[in-house]
RNA sequence: GGCGGCGUAGCCAAGUGGCUAAGGCGGAGGUCUGCAAAACCUCUAUUCAUCGGUUCGAUUCCGAUCGCCGCCUCCA
């Protein structure tokens, strides 16, 4: 079976096929530097980022980029209000952006383009737009004419008439048409601004997209993602604009994620009701986070609460402790021949034909789960056979291999600090063997109890003593 | 007003024209244990907002109703 994707432009499932076999281009709609990212905004970046390193799991060779929107009107207002220049607020949040997505375990994309640095390219695409008749130039404001392109509103399912009965912004009484929009917008004095043949300016907001994904994906090129709320206009534009200057098609499937909403209501700057990505990362673990979002489907809504974050890190925790019990009874390294089962083989597949269709993760990790029951029944035998062993094994590389994309167990990487103080920990619990050996209960149970007060979870079991951090 | 989406157990959440309606959280029992914690196991929807229709058969398709949400303006 084929990758079947959701196309927003079609409204259906459709089966995934590259435009160059085995190759895949994909643009998402990236930040706008103004001000740290919340966690609403890093549901696309995050899921985006799994899908396109499943379809790189699944050999395909995938050129992902993500731009990073460092001029326009909210930049602007920001730099005013603190009294900085553009440049200082971009510079400052593109940087927070890297690091926040590095804290999330999301991948750095293949190109992170900024839109300041393509300046010249927009000019030469609005100068076409303004060749072929797609564009008019008005007191150095240049406007797409949107009645210029008859497919206008397809992506949207909307028609421009029932767009301008219901338009509530206040018209600009010198455009052709109301729903014209800017491409170039003359500077206004103290604005960052760029020579151009219609004077000093800058570009709208919608041409960056247009112009930055042709350039490193080609005029057509298959996925381009975002949030729902940017189908229009954003993207609507983005299609008038490119469609208008290369008469090629754009795009060949369009991806849009839910929102992330809060007691009902969409999470938003504007609503006040958001917490920044970083705050949310301080304070769960970025696994919680991933696991979070995977837990419900891209393409829904999903409700943001502490106790839905709660609830996910008691689902990972289920199999975090599932792979630490594998890993007490047969060792980290061990190795031994293993012939495929049958279960773990189709739950395998059930796990891929969930993810290939349309990137179900909300059903890939129920198999995942299933594969976590399993793994208990065999740990909690009698006697464990070497069949059995190999079916452990097979469970555990079957997380490891998946988690290549999903990013939902713990990192590997550990401080020298952590290193260390886990021998001392080994120490502490060496001790208390020997005093439980000698039933000294009172002092065992110090050391417990005041571990656990330094968030060092205790668990003895009949192979042991285990530990972990809370 | 126009367009689009959603309504599945206490909560979250997949899914399908007919076989037992996934999975997670929570809860209840049990196992393990010096105690504890954790963990594990078992159980937890005669029913899929309501009402009609199509069909041999619908939670799944169609229509209506009610409720919720998003977009139509910057927004992931």
């Amino acid at each position: 079976m084929a990758i079947q994707i959701y196309n927003t432009y079609t409204g259906r499932k459709e089966e995934f096929k590259p435009i160059q076999p085995g190759k895949v281009g994909i643009y998402l709609c990236g930040p706008t530097v103004y001000d740290y990212f919340h966690i609403g905004n890093a549901r696309p970046l995050l899921m985006f980022d799994i899908f396109r390193r499943y379809l790189s799991y699944r050999h395909y060779d995938v050129k992902y980029v993500v731009n990073v929107t460092d001029i326009d009107d909210k930049l602007i207002k920001k730099a005013q209000e603190e009294h900085v220049t553009v440049g200082e607020v971009a510079r400052k949040f593109t940087d927070a952006y890297f690091e926040d997505i590095k804290k999330l375990r999301i991948e750095q994309p293949d190109v992170s383009p900024r839109a300041t640095d393509h300046i010249p390219e927009m000019i030469d695409l609005i100068k076409r737009l303004i060749a072929n008749g797609h564009a008019y130039e008005l007191d150095g404001d240049v406007y797409f004419r949107v009645r210029s392109y008859p497919p206008y509103g397809r992506l949207s399912g909307k028609n421009i008439d029932d767009l301008q009965s219901g338009a509530r912004v206040e018209v600009d009484e010198r455009k052709e048409a109301p729903l014209d929009f800017a491409l170039w917008k003359s500077a206004k004095p103290g604005e960052p601004h760029w020579d151009s043949p219609w004077g000093q300016g800058r570009p709208g907001w919608h041409i960056e997209c247009s112009v930055m994904s042709m350039k490193y994906l080609g005029e057509n090129f298959d996925i381009h993602a975002g949030g729902v709320d940017l189908i229009f206009p954003h993207h609507e534009n983005e299609i008038a604009q490119s469609e208008g200057a290369t008469h090629v098609k754009f795009v060949n499937y369009w991806l849009h994620n839910g929102f992330l909403n809060v007691e009902g209501e969409k999470m938003s700057k504007s609503l006040g009701n958001f917490f920044t990505a970083r705050e949310i990362v301080a304070k769960y673990r970025p696994e919680v986070i991933r696991m979070f979002f995977l837990l419900k489907h891209y393409r829904s809504p999903i409700n943001f609460s502490e106790e839905r974050i709660c609830e996910a890190r008691q689902a990972l925790e289920r199999i975090v402790s599932t792979l630490d019990s594998i890993n007490t009874l047969i060792g980290v390294g061990a190795d031994i021949d293993r012939s495929e089962s049958e279960f773990v083989r189709g739950l395998k597949q059930e796990f891929i034909e969930a993810m290939d269709d349309d990137f179900n993760t909300a059903l890939a990790i129920a198999k995942l789960f299933e594969l976590v029951k399993e793994a208990n029944l065999i740990i909690a035998k009698e006697t464990i056979t070497e069949n059995d062993k190999s079916i452990l094994m097979e469970i555990r590389e079957t997380f490891y291999e998946y988690n290549t994309f999903l990013s939902i167990l713990p990192g590997e990487q550990k401080s020298d600090s952590m290193v260390n103080e886990g021998a001392y920990i080994d120490l502490l619990l060496e001790i208390r063997r020997e005093l439980r050996i000698k039933q000294e209960w009172k002092l065992a149970d110090q050391i417990r109890d005041r571990l656990n007060e330094l968030n060092i979870e205790i668990k003895d079991s009949k192979d042991g003593t285990i530990w972990r951090r809370k």
